[in-house]
DNA sequence: AACCTGACTTCGG
DNA sequence: TCCGAAGCCAGGT
């Protein structure tokens, strides 16, 4: 079903802190959907939900802001992720490895 | 039911 | 290390 898949999206990206980030796939591995999937799902996103959700908190698996695709609303994850205290250069985090949020 | 698409990943050269 | 091709599969049409 969309909408409880959607929900369990939800839940894993509410947990990620300021200044973290986690990748689709990690959020595939928690909510048994794949990356694709979940990257579907945040694009979908209803714009009450888009600030209730720390959804630029996701980003792909080289730290890279993929957003940027859809065009403003990459730049606007970018600008808000530099406000959490991350250092991007061209849509790329910069040691994105520190930025990991883990959930075992 | 069949086919298409994508905020993804992985693998081979 | 860098790119492109191939694999992936849930949702939408």
């Amino acid at each position: 079903m969309t909408s409880n898949s959607r929900q369990r999206v939800y839940e894993i990206v509410k947990l990620i802190p300021k200044g973290k980030i986690m990748s689709f796939s990690q959020i595939g591995r928690l909510t048994g959907l794949h990356p694709r999937t979940v990257g579907n799902i945040l694009t979908t996103m209803q714009s009450e939900d888009l600030e209730k959700i720390p959804w630029h908190r996701v980003v792909n698996n080289k730290g890279y802001i993929s957003s940027i695709k859809l065009g403003l609303k990459g730049k606007i994850q970018e600008n808000l992720l530099r406000k959490e205290g991350l250092k991007i250069i061209d849509y790329q985090i910069i040691d994105y490895e520190k930025y990991w949020h883990q959930i075992d």
